[in-house]
RNA sequence: GGGCAGUUACCAGAGUGGCCAAAUGGGGCGGACUGUAAAUCCGCUGUCUUCGACUUCGGUGGUUCGAAUCCACCACUGCCCA
């Protein structure tokens, strides 16, 4: 009885979450019906994910909170394809060793988010279409699967009618992806009674083509939904920094990173975003953002945003870290460098770290050789135009002059000189 | 196979013999104001060690003192006709 409960509530959490943008009629009610399998494919185009797929995750782990059957579906197949969905160009091949080593990065991740213990009736699962694809040859796909979707049918989707409509046409290739992910989903059906297909909005036309193949082939019923593309308020693209895209690989984005991503979100961004990817119940967030808006300067709900995704993704231990680095790095930002001990600036985590050579700065080396150098700027002249551009501080004071000479007597503890560009990118350098 | 249009910096898009490293807008980065928000305003945005030098406008050759701009050929793309 009491699963029952629990079940019924996925649809209804994820809606006052703000995470549903379409569902297909009969979902809610199957949902409630019994235990479901559902799944969520991932595109193997980088060895790791990325912030954007995290939404999709969430989904997953929601489901499977809810009682359901996640099933995580890596498209070692569909990758080697490309999805035109929301893209104005044909989009680049990835090579066979590419692809690999991007599946291999992919899986490890999803595999630390969902319960794969095979002691539960609803386990996780984690399938690669590869698997099936290469048993199937070019002639039997066509006859199997072409046969019963119209052309007309497939040019009526958004993703194919926009590029048909644009000037970079569209490949062949590009255009059958669609039956390809249908295909995915017929799949599963079949052999993993998957009966529900989740998503971005950008999917919703692929997976209709999924569930219309499931019903043409063998008169089945599957279901789907999908969930809004998360977007900045100011229009912006999500995820997307200076530096690149915000990856869930610790290597490629570290936790403080990471961490500052989100406590960078803007007072609108914040308030929907904490709705989306934290599991924080409807009162606590609530709470949370009259808290913020009674006083938005402490910026409550970007620190608990932060705080929950860091957690989630890279732990308690690196959380902490993050969260001591950018109280060392902002908390006092007027007080003056002294204040930072030895160890404070010893264990600064996340940011970007190098040495240089201690001779060097006793004999004083001009600032721009030494922003260059220290790869704090690609070259002089990109050093220069920032520091004339008042972007550069030395130990936390402001640079203006282009001739300065960095010495001993910028040494912090006669061993660190610390480097902003701008006010959040910092550079710790050690000398010895 | 035939006809037409096009290919310019991250994107869009002007420039059609010298004043072009190339208008303008967007994006990005930095500054001011703030709260490590938002909005607004300002600066930067081909590469290199400042002056200055160097390499760019689909590719290759050519005309010219001089070409993103003119000519020839090639490649790619779109649209239309068969």
């Amino acid at each position: 009885m009491k699963k029952q409960r629990i079940m019924t509530n996925f649809i209804q959490e994820l809606q006052w979450r703000g995470m549903i943008q379409d569902i297909m009629p009969g979902t809610e009610e199957q949902l409630k019906k019994e235990m479901t399998s559902a799944y969520v494919g991932f595109d193997p185009t980088a060895d790791s994910l990325h912030i954007g797929s995290l939404v999709p995750i969430l989904l997953l782990v929601h489901l499977q909170k809810a009682g359901h059957k996640p099933i995580a579906l890596v498209g070692g197949a569909t990758g080697m394809v490309g999805d035109p969905s929301g893209k104005s160009e044909e989009r680049n091949m990835l090579s066979a060793e590419e692809l690999d080593k991007n599946i291999l990065g992919v899986r490890a991740q999803l595999e630390q988010f969902l319960d794969f213990n095979p002691a539960l009736p609803n386990a996780a699962t984690l399938v690669n279409n590869y698997d099936w694809f290469k048993e199937i040859s070019f002639l039997d796909f066509i006859r199997d699967a072409g046969k019963h979707i119209t052309v007309n049918y497939m040019m009526s989707k958004d993703s194919v009618k926009k590029r048909l409509e644009g000037d970079n046409g569209m490949s062949f290739t590009e255009f059958t992806y669609q039956l390809v992910q249908g295909y995915d989903f017929f799949w599963l059906y079949q052999h993993q009674h998957c009966k529900l297909q989740m998503g971005g909005s950008d999917q919703w036309g692929n997976i209709v083509t999924g569930t219309e193949l499931i019903r043409r082939k063998v008169g089945g019923e599957a279901f789907a939904f999908t969930c809004p593309l998360i977007k900045k308020a100011d229009g912006g693209k999500f995820g997307k920094t200076e530096k690149g895209n915000i990856w869930l690989d610790p290597i490629k984005t570290t936790p403080y990173q990471f961490y500052q991503f989100w406590l960078n979100a803007s007072d609108t961004d914040a308030t929907n975003w904490i709705k989306i990817f934290t599991f924080l119940p409807q009162q606590a967030i609530i709470n949370l953002t009259t808290a913020h808006e009674a006083n938005p300067s402490e910026r409550i709900l970007q620190k608990k945003l932060a705080a929950e995704l860091t957690l989630f993704v890279h732990g308690q231990t690196e959380l902490d870290k993050a969260i001591e680095t950018t109280q060392k790095l902002f908390s006092n930002t007027k007080s003056p460098i002294e204040s930072l001990s030895v160890t404070d600036l010893e264990s600064i985590e996340g940011i970007v770290q190098s040495s240089y050579a201690a001779e060097k700065i006793q004999n004083g080396v001009d600032i721009i050789s030494f922003l260059a150098e220290n790869a704090v700027f690609e070259s002089k002249g990109a050093a220069r135009k920032m520091l004339q551009n008042g972007g550069v501080s030395i130990n936390r004071e402001k640079i203006t002059d282009v001739q300065m000479m960095v010495n001993t007597t910028h040494l912090l503890h006669d061993k660190f000189i610390l480097v902003q560009v701008g006010k959040k990118n910092y550079y710790l350098i050690a000398v010895m």
